[in-house]
DNA sequence: ACATGCTTTTGAACGCGTTCGAAAGACAGG
DNA sequence: CCTGTCTTTCGAACGCGTTCAAAAGCATGT
């Protein structure tokens, strides 16, 4: 109800805290984030920012009482009181309405994770409240988000969650994981270099969770919410491994892997 | 007429086909599979059949030919020469038609696959060998099902690879890879849960690399070939390492994570 | 006041996947 | 040959996402 307008303007990552410094000279690196894309004029009047704004909350009512395909076009704007048209000078498709909503999602995902876990230093359990707190998140959307996930998994699609246009919700949600292991009690026994990598691996995890959500039937996604109390200990227990002689090797090939050919594809510049 | 893969040819990608055993046996190379899904009746005469094959390699010609969304079930229709009600009562959907071509693939990549690694024992050159196959079979279509792989990612969908519709392709495959590892020096070596287990892991590697794949943009994805050809070494030593003592708890830990939460939601009935 | 150049808004129209009622065949029993 | 019951085929029509040319608003310069 109140939720998807209000916190419109000062939507952004609420800065990483100042330790992630490659965030680029871009643009905009925060704030406006989606409400510029997906659309073919920038914001010139008052007014029309307030167009843009009735439609894209009259969307996510409607996708929420509906469903994201049994949401027509035509429902939205007759619900906002505009022509379809005019949904579609500031949306120029159909997808682009859910970015706003991705990206609002993954901001009060990280908040509620900080809260929960601020009182927690052991690595495991940090790591558990983070990804649980992301499925009781999402659950309200659970129906419409796997209907949508269909177009998320288009490598074409600017909604995929490896593509640009999602970069700055990744970047938020990797931050959050960096700070879920560097308050933990694990990092200090770690190497520096691993610990510049295991944000970005942990948010693998968390797409591998989302993944099994989507497909997850069961009531309150509780065997998703099994399946993040079981995987959480092992993922602690195998970085925990990691630092014995024995793994040099390995953790050294495993390193390398993830540097060169899993990084370079969500959007880190490549080292090369 | 049968063949899909012959009419390509702007795809060089070294030949594979020397040793390739696709002889022209007929319209159908023995994957009876799909043919009868996504259809409202069964086949009772013979021109039944006839009209059906028809539609499905219209389809797929023209599939390669424009991509898939470009394909038109009108266009589909009229190059086949029957209506469009005509096309649809033998395939409810458009989707549909993606199936048969999907097991299909399937079916070629096995067949390529053990050919090539017949004479090679040592388990990570023949797993490179599987999942090198299969990017050389799917390569001639990588562009057009780059454009269905959204579709196989609904989880309703019945192409998504972990439905039940799909269970005879995934079979097919997973019992590939109880042939890549079976037919390996490291068999002997592991005990005999392990094997049981690994073919389905295996078989998710090769997930991972097809959403790689799907995702590359590389001439020739010479990057998804790069990354089997790093990640494949890697998989072998892990599996080795699993043998040695100190790993048991995490080896079972992993297990037990596989088969309660991995295998059910694969069409594996679940052990419980 | 008028003209000019924009942003914003409109609604008809297009192409698509899909549905549906009905026509056309096929075939058995009388 | 006629009749009834399936199966197969047809093509118009529906609802949807999307496009587009034109209208309406709005600010500014003359």
């Amino acid at each position: 109800m109140d939720d998807l307008a209000a916190t419109n303007g000062t939507n952004g990552t609420s800065g990483t805290s100042g330790t992630d410094g490659t965030e680029g000279a871009g643009p905009n690196s925060a704030a406006p984030s989606a409400e510029a894309r997906g659309s073919r004029a920038q914001p010139k009047t008052d007014k029309s920012e307030q167009t843009r704004a009735l439609i894209l909350e009259t969307a996510m009512r409607l996708f929420q009482e509906r469903g994201y395909e049994k949401t027509t076009m035509r429902a939205i704007a007759t619900e906002a009181g505009v022509s379809v048209g005019n949904a579609y000078y500031y949306f120029s498709a159909k997808e682009f309405l859910i970015q706003g909503f991705y990206d609002r999602m993954t901001y009060d995902h990280a908040a509620d994770a900080r809260n929960r876990m601020a009182h927690t230093r052991e690595f495991s359990e940090r790591l558990e409240i983070a990804l649980t707190s992301w499925l009781d998140t999402a659950a309200p959307y659970h129906e419409f988000a796997a209907q949508f996930f269909r177009t998320a998994a288009d490598p074409t699609s600017s909604l995929s969650p490896f593509s640009n246009e999602s970069h700055p919700a990744r970047a938020t949600a990797v931050a959050l994981f960096r700070e879920v292991l560097e308050g933990s009690d694990l990092a200090p026994k770690l190497d520096t270099e691993l610990v510049e990598l295991l944000p970005d691996v942990l948010w693998l995890h968390l797409m591998v969770v989302v993944l099994y959500w989507v497909f997850d039937r069961t009531p309150d996604t509780e065997r998703t919410r099994e399946f993040v109390r079981r995987s959480t200990p092992m993922a602690a227990r195998v970085i925990n491994l990691s630092r014995y002689r024995v793994f040099r090797p390995i953790v050294r090939d495993a390193k390398g892997l993830i540097q060169d050919f899993i990084l370079p594809t969500i959007g880190r510049t490549a080292v090369k």
